[in-house]
DNA sequence: GAGGGGAACTGAAACGTTTCAGTTTTTTGC
DNA sequence: GCAAAAAACTGAAACGTTTCAGTTCCCCTC
């Protein structure tokens, strides 16, 4: 197929090798570490030089050779995302990926996906990126307060990016969503709707960002004097029927809720769906408040409350940071929290 | 941190430098190529030998350097997904991943995601593939009928499978959904629901299954005495306002549909949502037949026709015919078509 | 007991890159 | 005009793997 490139015609005879340093060593007449030293601008080649082999490299689109830089410097311009491949309904996992990837062109850094498995040891993809070299940097999700992964990166000088805080003592890229100013928000939006019985579905109990949103809930709860009606042992990463059942029995107690709080669109789905086979509506009988990344929810309910959350640019944020991580920032200064703006 | 695996513990001097063919060469008394060629079971080697390597090499926790294999065998062991990182509101391409991941989790092959801009040249990211051998075998999707791509890689020689199939005159892996299955399903569905004027809402009719299925719902539509009444210049790609603009022309126009078909969740729900603002409601004053992966749309509107298609057991199917394409399976027995059960 | 043949093993080279330790050439200082 | 210093360049080695082309040893055959 001729798609009319600049590449140069492979040579008719052969199959058209890729250039090397040797080839652009063997064109200039220099040697091959000048070139690769040309290449790499370092100090002590001569001007005139560097821009004769930079003229030639980019000539006949010279590429260096991963693997060859890799085996001689450790170095694997990877960045490895560790998702977990189970629990992710709508898939934020993905527009995560895009964020990064949308950071990582034009980079020499790559991203390779790491899948685990939820209900097995969280620490098994990252101590094979460690024991493997396989990754320069790790970005991952579903942080933990004492996450061992974290420990264990920091530990072995892995560098890394989490999505979402943790509590360890050392500092550490991440980027996070502001989830106690969401459960404020959330608090009061319901409150000023007069909705005084509230529930809150929370996000898994290990994770960090659940013990923050459940006690900002609790201390917003608090202080505006409403009632807390506490779901038993379910969370967002439930089933749908798990969720069902769970809101249904509260639905029915004695101090049935007015007000929902949830940390995901596919959850509050969940929640309005199960309210409404019981004949109960938005807006009329409860008001709901979740977040949520694309307006699926609110398209089909606009009475539901909604607090968006960005995926994409949360995983630009955690590109961003690893690059800057790896090219020596201090972690402090590779900490972002994203404030939600608007309740709407 | 002590994690309590059978890892050995690092010396306690140096960094722990990872075990290469030379320890195990070293701890064996045997020459480095008797190492390798017993670790891949080759037949000049004897039996108790490789044993002993084998124990020897387990033991240590070796494995091997993939710089080195690439750079040797230039064997990258890297499947390659090529993705657009735009038009995906709902997190397909996640479940994709996922179900490529698992298939390719306990093989030596890794995952990375290659994205590309849909509005800029789709050969470029197949063309860095190629040219710079970054991969194995590569995985793409939004085919189309004569796909530049396909023809670029087969004549490269590159591996490859595709998300749907192509109109081209060679045999290469693909996994499909019947979308003229789907197509007809819906018109007879419709049709029994005494619709007679229908709307398709098509994909981007560059795609190949955008052709089928408008083949496919001409057809029916014909057989059944229907009456196609079409949209302008409008896809399931489109914005959500461009949907909504020109669904809510199309039902104040002198042929009012009341039957819908479309091939995805997201424009489902701007079909949906626009109708409503014009007052009418799925069920009543039309009906809505759309595909999709996780029962989203359906949940929030029982009324509306689902047919489900699963993207992550397409990403296994993809995966799996790359891993035989690689083991040299012949094209033809790796092309999977999923047929859609049942419409509810 | 010489020769052939097979089984089991191995050293050296090569893949493409960077880096160490120079070497050559030019410039500077006096 | 000479030594010293600076600038510009370079060969060889190394990273870990596989493969080419042997080598060694032993057993069998005649």
């Amino acid at each position: 197929m001729d798609d009319g490139s600049a590449r140069p015609a492979p040579a008719s005879g052969g199959p058209a090798k890729r250039p090397t340093l040797k080839t652009i060593a063997f064109m200039t007449g220099l040697g091959v570490t000048t070139v690769s030293r040309a290449l790499n601008d370092a100090p002590d080649i001569g001007e005139a030089t560097k821009e004769r082999v930079r003229l030639v490299a980019k000539q006949i689109g010279y590429r260096p050779n991963r693997a060859g830089v890799r085996l001689r410097t450790g170095r694997t311009n990877v960045i490895s995302l560790i998702l977990s491949t189970e629990t992710e309904i709508l898939g934020l996992g993905s527009h995560l990926i895009y964020g990064i990837s949308e950071r990582l062109s034009g980079t020499p850094y790559h991203l390779i996906v790491t899948p685990y498995d939820i209900r097995t040891d969280p620490m098994v993809p990252v101590r094979y990126i460690v024991e493997t070299g396989s990754a320069d940097a790790v970005i991952f999700s579903r942080t933990m307060p004492q996450d061992p992964r974290a420990v264990y990166l920091h530990d072995n000088g892995m560098p890394f990016a989490t999505h979402g805080r943790t509590d360890l003592a050392f500092q550490h890229p991440w980027y996070d969503f502001d989830i106690e100013k969401f459960g404020a928000m959330a608090i009061e939006a319901l409150a000023a709707r007069g909705r005084r019985q509230i529930t809150l579905l929370p996000p898994p109990m290990n994770l960090n960002y659940a013990q923050l949103l459940m006690g900002a809930f609790r201390r917003a709860v608090g202080d505006l004097g409403l009632m807390d009606v506490p779901v038993h042992n379910t969370t967002i990463d439930d089933s749908r029927d798990a969720i069902r059942t769970e809101i249904q029995r509260i639905l029915r107690s004695d101090h049935r809720p007015d007000g929902f709080v949830c940390a995901s669109a596919a959850s509050a789905i969940y929640i309005i769906s199960a309210a409404e086979e019981l004949g109960l509506k938005p807006g009329r009988d409860f008001d709901l408040v979740s977040k949520e990344s694309y307006e699926i929810l609110k398209q089909f309910r606009p009475e539901v409350l909604v607090v968006g959350e960005d995926f994409r640019t949360a995983g630009t944020g955690l590109a961003d940071s690893v690059l800057k991580a790896l090219a020596g920032a201090s972690a402090e200064s590779l900490q972002i929290l994203e404030v939600p703006e608007d309740i709407h």
